[in-house]
RNA sequence: GGGAUCGUAGUUCAGUUGGAUAGAACGUCAGUUUCCGAAACUGAAGGUCGCAGGUUCAAGUCCUGCCGGUCCCA
């Protein structure tokens, strides 16, 4: 229906006026009528007319069913105010299917094995699944796929400490690791590694040695000595850890975690592919690319050693995603501290797969602290990880809110991260999230509860009659806030932004609860059309949520 | 030193291809419960949109310079 006001527009100034504009037509505040269209300021000056004028010669000649009053005001603007029935109809609609058909890859989260998921981890964890989620309202097939170091110089300082703590490579000594406790274990061993590494002289010859063997081991396919066992056992130790985490989160499952060193191989070989074109040059030893005449910096993609570097492996793994899915898009999102780094990559890989490149978009997050100010830092123990971040919302909530439940933290927390566009730092406050009173996600659930309450309680053979159309001020305030969803949710899709979400559905909730609280629904004579209205409200907001991946429980 | 990015209320953040009086939340202050969930609602105070220029009928938004923060590279 939009579309259609927006064609009736564009029509009527190719019409009057000789000139075809794209008509774009906004929310406008409530006190100006339901949308806005700027057309006749933006014609203004190409016609070297009066804007005023121009608003009102469009205005008089606009007709529509859905329009119930025309208007216009301000420096020029022609607002449009839609009868009630055309409000109703415009409610409850799916989304557009913009991307009906499309493959979508979707990488995030990434943790890496032999190490701690920490919290920005944990961010775009939450982050990547709701813009997956996002792109499937739109009708996408998103493929979701977990990138991890599984091999370099992390996993050698972790196998180090390992064989260290096991007093040899004893690989049946493991056993006596707890299952729950395996992950702290290994990120325990990684630290200690990491802390002799920078330490000892001889600790780090030793790593750098173990270091290694570990990409040996996997180019002799060994699962058999003693040393591989130790490595297979902790690598599947960590996914199960990262799988359990992700399971408590109720995001949606991964389909693959892709492995380092599943496309290092494809890397090297692109790299010496590129280095007989011409891409590569030799540099003290080393495999480099320049960046400069790009306006982009110098990289090493196969050190001195021989060894690939994160960039030839990178470049492995955009390679073995569009050989498996051939997608129509690329999403990945990291830490922003990559993002020249990130540059430098697509470049290089423009030359092998220009496609790809078109079709990757990279987003990026900044970092995640508590509201002190403690700031990550992976190398020393004293990171902030996930686990602390889950710990310090159930903690809030306890003292807070007097209980503990799994639910409203879990929308804490997921609607705290969302809510704020992604690219910036996030400073995360576990009392502020999960507090029922404001912007958080318990709020929200709350106000769905509220509502199924409401229509719980109604009796089905009901009072009133069903007015759809001479709505009250409230009523139709609910319905106009209840009828901007779809174009919310376009909109983020567009933009790959779910906070665009967030925001409306907070404006949605306060709507509704002023409505609420001015308004009878239960045995009002206008019970019916009322219980209509609640039903929307709710499914609405419950339809936003679910995108978001937080539950709207009935009760709470 | 080169590059990227950000700077909006006391704090944390929104702000549409440039558009109407720059909006929320928290905090502060003042109110609202015989009645559908007050875990809510109503209202008030609080702003030089980092600074200075420029483009435009119109700039928080675009351009230039400067200041400040963060990150990347050498």
């Amino acid at each position: 229906m939009k579309q259609e006001l927006e064609q009736a527009i564009d029509h009527l100034c190719k019409e009057l006026l000789g000139i075809g504009v794209d008509v774009e037509l906004t929310r406008s505040e409530e006190q100006f009528g339901d949308y806005a269209t700027n057309v006749a300021l933006r014609l203004a000056k190409e016609l070297n007319a009066n804007p005023r004028e121009i608003a009102e010669k469009i205005a008089s000649k606009l007709y529509h069913a859905a329009i119930a009053k025309t208007e216009v005001a301000g420096p020029g603007f022609i607002n449009l105010t839609l009868t009630d029935d055309a409000l109703w109809s415009l409610s409850g609609q799916p989304p557009a299917q913009t991307l009906a058909g499309k493959q979508v890859v979707a990488e995030y989260s990434d943790p890496n094995p032999f190490k701690v998921l920490h919290a920005g981890h944990l961010y775009t964890t939450i982050t990547g699944d709701a813009i997956a989620k996002l792109l499937e309202t739109a009708g996408a097939t998103v493929h979701r796929l977990n990138y991890g170091g599984d091999v370099g110089l992390h996993v050698g300082k972790c196998m180090w400490a390992i064989v260290r703590f096991l007093e040899g490579e004893h690989p049946k000594k493991l056993e006596a690791v707890e299952t729950d406790k395996r992950l702290e274990w290994l990120s325990e061993r990684y630290i200690e590694g990491n802390n002799a590494y920078e330490a000892d002289e001889q600790a780090k010859a030793e790593i750098v040695a173990i270091n290694k063997r570990v990409y040996q081991l996997h180019t002799n396919n060994d699962h058999d000595s003693d040393f591989a066992q130790i490595y297979w056992t902790g690598r599947q130790w960590s996914y199960d850890g990262f799988d359990r985490l992700y399971d408590q989160l109720q995001i949606t499952p991964f389909e693959k975690y892709i492995p380092e060193s599943e496309v290092t191989p494809v890397g090297i070989e692109m790299v010496q592919k590129g280095l007989a074109q011409g891409v590569f040059e030799e540099s003290d030893g080393a495999i480099v690319f320049k960046g400069e005449p790009h306006g982009l910096h110098t990289r090493v993609f196969l050190n001195s050693g021989g060894l690939p570097t994160y960039e030839a492996k990178d470049l492995g793994l955009a390679a073995l995603k569009w050989q498996q899915y051939n997608f129509d898009l690329g999403v990945i999102i990291t830490a922003n501290d990559i993002v020249e780094y990130m540059k430098v990559v697509l470049k290089v890989l423009e030359h092998f797969y220009p496609e790809v490149v078109k079709r990757s978009k990279h987003f990026t997050h900044g970092v995640i602290k508590l509201p002190g100010g403690i700031k990550m830092s992976s190398r020393k123990g004293n990171i902030l990880r996930a686990i602390d971040i889950l710990e310090a919302a159930h903690e809030a909530n306890k003292t807070t809110n007097g209980h503990d439940n799994q639910q409203t933290v879990l929308a804490a927390i997921k609607y705290a991260f969302l809510k704020q566009r992604i690219g910036g730092d996030i400073i995360y406050d576990p009392a502020e999230s999960v507090a029922l009173e404001g912007n958080s996600g318990p709020y929200l659930q709350y106000a769905h509860a509220r509502a199924r309450s409401i229509l719980a309680k109604a009796k089905t053979a009901d009072s009133g009659q069903l007015t759809v159309d001479s709505l009250e001020t409230g009523e139709r305030s609910l319905l106009r806030k209840i009828s901007e969803y779809t174009e919310v949710v376009d909109r983020s899709v567009q933009e790959f932004m779910p906070h665009h979400i967030c925001t409306y559905l907070y404006e949605l909730a306060q709507t509704f609860n002023s409505f609420y609280e001015h308004n009878r629904v239960l045995g009002d004579p206008r019970e019916l059309t009322r219980l209509r209205l609640v039903q929307k409200y709710a499914d609405t907001l419950k339809n936003g949520l679910q995108i978001l991946n937080i539950t709207a429980p009935e009760r709470m």
